[in-house]
DNA sequence: CTGAAAGCGCTTACAG
DNA sequence: CTGAAAGCGCTTACAG
């Protein structure tokens, strides 16, 4: 490759000229000129390594994601990077449950990224909250851990289960079922949280065998969703807490030959984009994950800038889309 | 961030002996054993754009997809963040159509990654063309261009649409459609090839009446389908160049009150998981996705390794995967 | 506006 | 086995 001295020596110019006429420095303008039509006719591009060894910024952000088979991760990793490159970023991508987040952590340090984006955290790890300490930029997206010191982005994931509720309630259903992801995903957690709670507040409590939690996927939804249909007392409306396990719901009801919304509501939650398939025509609460995904790099780059700024908690509002899983009207308070 | 000359300092010997001990040098067992603990007492990471200067290797490579709304591509990326992080390399991502193509083969150059994988080539532009006279190590996985110098991994899409169109000719159809992707993918074009070749053999000509082309998604495959069922002669089965074009053509048959398969047979093509699904139980031709993206993975591995190594063209087999869209006997030809 | 020089944090021959 | 030194390719005060 190129460098910087190789353009020098045919612009006839010092190797010093070379790097202010393209970072941006004063340099007349003949000199520029001769400086870029040189730097095309050797193929010069400036080596990032180098630059980012005396800038101390790479431009590059990493982004932690699990489980890409779930939609709703694709359509927010999709956001994410169509926002940092508009930005002049890179993304570099761990895919991974678990120990995977370190290594975006440990990259920080290294100077490989200027900080971390994670979709899906579970926990602050040690290594998380050490790099807190440190006022690495980090954020999370979409899952939140309560009272850690770190921008935090994400949707009304209480208020998004009590309008299921409600809705539930107000169309007069007596046996409800809850389907939910696991308790250590902390939008699972709250989505059961604002649920469960209303419903015990209007006086009719889920019981706890109506209550069933697995991982985030089809298979469990369709599982979970046979064992309730083929008990006793089959309720007549399912809350999935998100919308993969939604669609297991309506491929068991199907398989169980119970006919939706007829014999059974179900409900998801995160209004993915094949949510409104008519093969499932559900109905769900609408998270706005674009613009989630959006602020959540904002907010990384604004920590990037200022380490040190108070953190900043980013709630959106989300809301229940009804669509033909469900007959009801939609609920009287939005 | 503490640097090597920090841990030297704290363990008492030269930056040049930290240097060695971390990256695997000829140290003797106390000298290592100081410098591993001084290392983690100052929680000493190497600085990775410091090394790369030295080493000329970032241990990073580009991908770049478009679309990741396709649930393919997840499972591509999926198989080749997994592959390539137990390989001990970062990925970057970029996501685009066409001309972010150009910015992964720039950041070769400028020394931000090692390679670059492409997953949804359409043409040999003119960098990427510059890139290979230069032997920058570029691989393609999945949408090939024919002739061109740099290794390529694809699945036989030819062969793929040849068993659909045996397939449909042992089971007697008489009126058959093909719904296609853009014809700027290879893809697209080697399975409408394969189909449409064979169905001539036979002496049954797609009619281009029956032959609608547009773009990879599901809105396309529901209009495209509504078409076809509401002229005068629809068609008793459909090809779909892909699994989400034939999800919108269920979508749209149930609409149009059309049975599949009573009424119509759809295939689809690339077997993502969804297929499996009860709610769409698609009748597919399987490509090995996780495979192709590991052996492209590693194939560019390789080419790091090898920069002038001749250049290989992997082609993996696919079959037909007959469920519930279509209700015949597999081909007897497999 | 331009150039000479220092330095970012490593790795790696080269001596000892 | 260990250390002193050069150099990877940039950016950026500092002079002029």
């Amino acid at each position: 490759m190129p460098t910087s001295y190789d353009v020098a020596r045919l612009a006839g110019v010092s190797q010093a000229t070379v790097s202010r006429a393209l970072s941006g420095g004063s340099v007349s303008a003949q000199t520029r000129k001769k400086i870029l039509d040189a730097a095309k006719a050797v193929g010069y591009v400036p080596n990032m390594g180098a630059r980012a060894m005396k800038t101390g910024r790479v431009n590059t952000i990493g982004v932690v994601v699990a489980d890409l088979r779930n939609p709703f991760y694709p359509e927010i990793l999709d956001a994410l990077t169509c926002y940092l490159d508009a930005a002049g970023q890179k993304v570099t991508l761990w895919n991974s449950d678990g120990p995977g987040n370190d290594a975006a952590l440990e990259a920080i340090n290294a100077g490989s990224v200027d900080g971390v984006i994670f979709t899906t955290v579970t926990e602050a790890s040690a290594p998380l909250r050490a790099a807190l300490r440190r006022h690495s930029p980090v954020v999370l997206i979409n899952r939140t851990v309560e009272g850690l010191g770190c921008d935090q982005v994400s949707s009304d994931n209480v208020a998004g289960g009590r309008a299921v509720a409600d809705y539930l309630l107000e169309n007069d259903h007596q046996r409800i079922a809850f389907i939910g992801g696991p308790s250590t995903a902390s939008t699972a957690r709250d989505r059961f949280l604002g649920f469960s709670q209303r419903l015990a507040d209007a006086g009719a409590p889920l019981p706890s065998e109506r209550v069933l939690e697995g991982p985030f996927t089809h298979d469990f939804g369709f599982s979970a969703t046979t064992r309730l249909l083929t008990a006793d007392h089959p309720p007549t409306a399912v809350f999935c807490s998100n919308d993969l396990i939604a669609f297991g719901a309506l491929d068991a009801a199907r398989a169980e030959r119970a006919v939706v919304p007829d014999d059974l509501w179900i409900v998801g939650y995160d209004d993915i984009a094949m949510s409104a398939w008519p093969a499932f025509d559900l109905t769900t609460v609408h998270q706005p994950s674009g613009t989630m995904a959006e602020a959540g790099a904002q907010a990384l780059l604004d920590r990037i800038a200022s380490p040190t700024a108070p953190y900043r908690t980013l709630t959106f509002r989300s809301h229940l889309v009804v669509r033909g899983s469900t007959a009801g009207t939609a609920p009287s308070t939005p």
